[in-house]
DNA sequence: ACAGTGACTACACACGCGTATAGCGTCCTT
DNA sequence: AAGGACGCTATACGCGTGTGTAGTCACTGT
């Protein structure tokens, strides 16, 4: 998928590339060596020789797809004038790269296999804040690696739920049209709060009322009227 | 879980609910009947009986999960003061109710199995983003729809991705510490912006050239020198 | 020439799993 | 009191799957 004729790739490569496919369309669990070999045009048997047993497959993609979003992360590192806007080839050319294994990194993402992956994600997000921080007038209600990590478990939302939002968009989010689709929305979003701070105070005095003190009424009134319907 | 004696239960609920329980724990496919059926305290047989097959048992997990959520749902559009985020009390009873389905609920969603409880999540995020539109001054970049999507997916980023949003922030999201701050880095980032509508105008305008005219030079560049490291 | 090494295949094994069937006890109906 | 319906168990079947083993072929270094 990367080179344009699979088969001046190696058996091995090609492996690899047919488990990333067969792994993200299927999940791991319902994928299996037989077709990944088929797919890949070797035996079974050559899937064991090269990688030992299915799991040692996964954790080889994982590797890859680690040592992809690294090449490419630092890539953008360099390239890209810190703060602006205007050049997006990098991003542009990385999600192209990426596209093929779209479906394997969701499904790694959500099973909380790729973790070097994410926390690599979460390193470049913080920096990118850490940046966005300076700018701000208001301390931040919560420390810099946190609203990272939340940050970008929200931007990973898209690709992860990408069958939920495509639904939801009405387009495929894979192809150009929801691609771009997804992005005037992100960047609408990423600029315009939602709540102004103030909402954002009040609600997190509200909060502390509730987690301090458990309020008797109201809450066991919502989930007693919840097990209510809890009668099949 | 939800009534303090899982034997005051029926046996049919008390298998959905060890299938809840199962499936979040280990996922569909590894989850098997003999488990499912252990932890009910039936017998195996007794679950096909009562759902004929595995995959209608996991139709009837994503059904009461859905009529569960839409039950919740319902009861904050009653109770709760449309804009106002000083009440926190369904928000808070909601969330202890489904705390103990969480990790199905992550599965359920991130597989796409969970689509009509997506939408119904996204129906009410549009309801709440068309009043947040209202106080708004400039048009929004994107339709009301397509943006409800991509928020609904960005706020169930974090219960999707726990496991890295636990290791990120060093606590277990489902215990009360964790839940706080990652409340607490959710509200400060839903009222900041994280760049200017001119920052957004400029990324926009940088995106259509490159998706208009695909950039000879560099984009190839990148996806070149990536293939570099192919040669395993 | 020749052993050795590694890529690769074909085939068989063992086991876990979903599924199917037969049967038992109990309660409700008529 | 008969009898069916239902909740429930025990046991077995069959298939798909990951894994193991033996063997072939090609290439390499000595």
């Amino acid at each position: 998928m990367i080179q344009p004729d699979p088969e001046d790739l190696t058996a091995r490569a090609r492996i690899r590339d047919a488990a990333l496919l067969q792994f993200g369309e299927h999940g791991f669990e319902r994928a299996t060596i037989r077709e990944i070999a088929k797919a890949a045009g070797v035996s079974s048997g050559l899937v064991r020789h090269h990688f030992g047993s299915k799991q040692e497959l996964r954790d080889a993609c994982d590797e890859f797809m680690y040592r992809t979003v690294r090449k490419l992360n630092d890539q953008a590192r360099a390239g890209l004038i810190k703060g602006a806007f205007g050049d997006m080839t990098y991003v542009a050319a990385a999600r192209a790269v990426l596209l093929p294994y779209q479906k394997y990194l969701a499904r790694a993402l959500a099973d909380g296999t790729a973790a070097a992956l994410f926390d690599q994600m979460a390193d470049m997000t913080e920096e990118w804040l850490a940046m966005a921080d300076e700018k701000r007038a208001d301390p931040p209600a919560a420390g810099l690696k946190t609203r990272a990590t939340v940050l970008t478990a929200m931007a990973l939302a898209v690709p992860v739920l990408h069958q939920h939002v495509s639904r939801g968009i009405g387009a495929d989010l894979f192809t150009p049209e929801g691609d771009r689709e997804v992005a005037y929305a992100l960047l609408d979003l990423y600029s315009h709060a939602l709540m102004t701070p103030d909402d954002a105070a009040t609600a997190r005095a509200a909060l502390d009322t509730v987690w301090s003190k458990p309020p008797p009424a109201d809450r066991d009134a919502v989930i007693r009227s919840f097990e209510e319907q809890n009668d099949d």
